[in-house]
DNA sequence: AACTATTTATAAGA
DNA sequence: TTCTTATAAATAGTT
């Protein structure tokens, strides 16, 4: 999709593979946003960039989508459902997300300009937020002895409290 | 990107919003797996179709990309590594599915026919396959007190049993 | 980071 | 569902 055809193999070049890897990126991400969009799908995504820098798209946000795929499984054979006290505060957290996502996808029909804005937030300081607070949230989840289900819930939970980025301006200058 | 522009938001109509819905996670997942191939980036994909069932892909395997992703976090404050007799099961599955991988991928350089497999392969009983294992996965697991470290690394493995198919003739019967 | 020539994805239609 | 095709959208190479 470009001035040449290229072969899809590992690109050789260092800077190509970088910037190549930050288009394609953004346009997964754009895609699984109408995707989910479209169809009212749920979808979660993690992606390590060639320098291994985590990147994770969320739709409404993975701790939902966490909670649909386990609860497929659970009747069949779960008794003891989790409860913790950190869930709250990571409910609040996605509750904000949410938000966010539904102005989002508001902006967007007023507005098609959004799909660009995707790209800027993302690669901002809320990547490097996000770690810290997983970092937190393990500590705290460490220091109780939990079931699977617990651990489940509660991992999913704290793999995405990046999430999908307000709109913004296009053009913003890139703060990372 | 069709015979007409639409907008992004939600389509009304059941049938077209599945149609959709399996175009796109294809191309999805195409895109996933050439930037992970272009990239060399690890990607992890979970999907819930309208009707919610559940689709994944990873490359080279969500188990990788989640031990990576734990990893970078563990010298902040982990003393204790998970240790389980049922890692090595997994192990052994996630090796074969890497291997299918390589094969998909040498396909690919001399038939440019294989994106169109893929499709294929992520609608047949690999799907029912991932959830039996799941389940009789999380049924060992459940037998043991395990730390966060642990459960975290085995649950993204069990999250991963289906993966990135192999190349197969394209226009197979559809079994699901 | 912006720009286009091209390739690729896909909305409709069959 | 699967295939086809006209068209919209993504992006490779450039600036």
């Amino acid at each position: 999709m470009g001035r040449r055809k290229i072969e899809i193999a590992r690109l050789n070049n260092t800077n190509t593979r970088q910037v190549t890897f930050s288009k394609r990126r953004t346009g997964l991400f754009k895609k699984a946003n109408e995707l989910s969009i479209l169809c009212g799908a749920k979808i979660a995504i993690v992606v390590f960039s060639p320098g291994n820098k985590p990147y994770s798209f969320g739709h409404p946000s993975v701790d939902v989508i966490a909670a649909e795929f386990l609860q497929e499984h659970k009747s069949n054979q779960v008794q003891r459902g989790p409860s913790f006290d950190d869930v709250g505060k990571i409910d609040e957290l996605n509750l904000q997300l949410s938000d966010l996502m539904k102005q989002l996808h508001e902006d967007e029909k007023k507005n098609a300009m959004l799909d660009e804005a995707m790209n800027q937030c993302l690669e901002t300081q809320l990547v490097e937020k996000s770690r810290d607070s997983l970092v937190e949230f393990k500590l705290k989840v460490k220091s109780h002895m939990i079931d699977v289900e617990a651990a489940e819930t509660l991992i999913l939970f704290s793999h995405e409290v990046v999430q999908f980025p307000v709109t913004q301006k296009k053009k913003r200058q890139k703060i990372m």
